[in-house]
RNA sequence: GCAGGGGUGGUCGAGUGGUUAAUGGCACCGGGCUGUAAACCCGGCGGGUUCACACCCUACGGAGGUUCGAAUCCUCCCCCCUGCA
């Protein structure tokens, strides 16, 4: 139950680097407090952070975002964070070069890299590079999305059938997302997306020092405290933050204003739900976003995890504490 | 008080005598995830026993009744909504 499986703490393949020389990471469910356990951390054991949130990343959406404000950062340097113009969409292949560049960066100076976030994918990324594709081809994207959008996302899939058989064949009809990659990838390529997955490049070194730490708070209560979050963002202006960067230009459909809490706004200034229901869907979207990230932590390997909310103090102790002696993870 | 409509599983809502533990949506739970990932998709979902085929129990406001058989028909009772008083 709730992902305390490791009865046995099983110490094995831990190098002393894994100790002494450590990259953490603190992962969990959105609102789980990673962002004050992680500036906690940071302050105890010389660390700086890098934002490891695929929405953290964007400038200029700030209010539903969660992004911990400069004053409060205790002078701990965060990194990888509001720098992406919102109407980039950026990857998560970007982000791990950038990272494993930002931890070298930061252990040169001889302090600890915290990657703090909950973007399992992003993290993916860095410790199992995907196989080394194309940049995307944007205006290829652009088609393909038209196309969906005017045929279905079942046509794009026997477009898929067309061009790469087997590919089709591992994918379900309506998941267009893989379903429009695989098409990218034979198109810009020439090759079946199959044959180029298992290339994985090696990853970057730090990686294999990696303590991932991640937060499980009682679900009721995170469910709780996503619904008042949501409810605060509403009130603290997120529907003005959105008209004015619709109308400062940023596409409705960007990555940025897909965020949790915008996109419903979106919905709403277009006139395709009324706002009681873009909150009510908001908190949805967030509590069905919360328990994913816990599916995938909980079956992400080697993952150490802490009962509770990140501003508990007994859980900035725990986690100093399995700091100190080292990993129990199996 | 009279007339009409209605009370279904956590919720909304189908079903109007028989493969009905009861279509479907939502919630909730579980799972997947190789350059969009705060995206996208898949599965489970009354309870109990079983590895499983299977079996048992409890269910459509309440109580009776008709019937081989009822959520569905009849009677009485309770509650809700609308129209008239």
């Amino acid at each position: 139950m709730g992902g305390r499986d490791f009865p046995r703490a099983i110490l094995r393949h831990v190098s002393a680097d894994t100790i002494q020389r450590p990259v953490i990471a603190i992962v969990g469910p959105t609102a789980s407090g990673k962002s004050t356990l992680g500036i906690g951390v940071a302050l105890e054991i010389n660390g700086e952070i890098i934002n490891c949130d695929s929405v953290q990343v964007y400038q200029e959406i700030q209010v539903a975002t969660a992004k911990v404000p400069l004053e409060e950062r205790k002078g701990v340097p965060h990194h990888l964070i509001d720098f992406v113009p919102p109407s980039i969409n950026y990857t998560a292949v970007e982000w791990a070069r950038e990272a494993a560049k930002r931890i070298d960066e930061i252990e040169s100076r001889r302090r600890v890299p915290l990657l703090v976030g909950g973007t399992g994918f992003y993290l993916r990324a860095l410790r199992n590079p995907f196989f080394i594709s194309p940049q995307t081809d944007e205006s290829l994207r652009q088609r393909l999305n038209t196309m969906r959008e005017k045929h279905g996302a079942e046509y794009l899939h026997r477009v898929l059938r067309r061009l790469d058989a087997r590919a089709a064949a591992q994918l379900y009809p309506r998941d267009w997302p893989r379903v429009q990659r695989a098409i990218e990838v034979y198109v810009q390529t020439g090759r079946s997306i199959v044959d180029q997955k298992g290339d994985r490049p090696e990853a970057h070194e730090s990686s294999r020092r990696l303590r991932i730490l991640a937060l499980n708070p009682p679900r009721a209560e995170l469910y709780e405290r996503i619904n008042q979050r949501t409810e605060a963002h509403f009130d603290a202006g997120l529907v003005g933050e959105v008209q004015a960067l619709l109308s400062r230009g940023v596409p409705p459909n960007s990555n940025a204003l897909g965020a949790h809490g915008y996109r419903r706004v979106v919905e709403f200034l277009q006139g395709k739900r009324d706002l009681p229901s873009a909150v009510e869907q908001t908190k949805l979207d967030v509590r069905h976003y919360a328990k994913r990230q816990l599916t995938w932590f909980r079956h992400e390997a080697g993952v150490e995890w802490f009962d509770g909310f990140g501003e508990e103090k007994s859980v900035l102790a725990c986690v100093l504490a399995a700091l100190a002696v080292g990993p129990r993870a199996k």
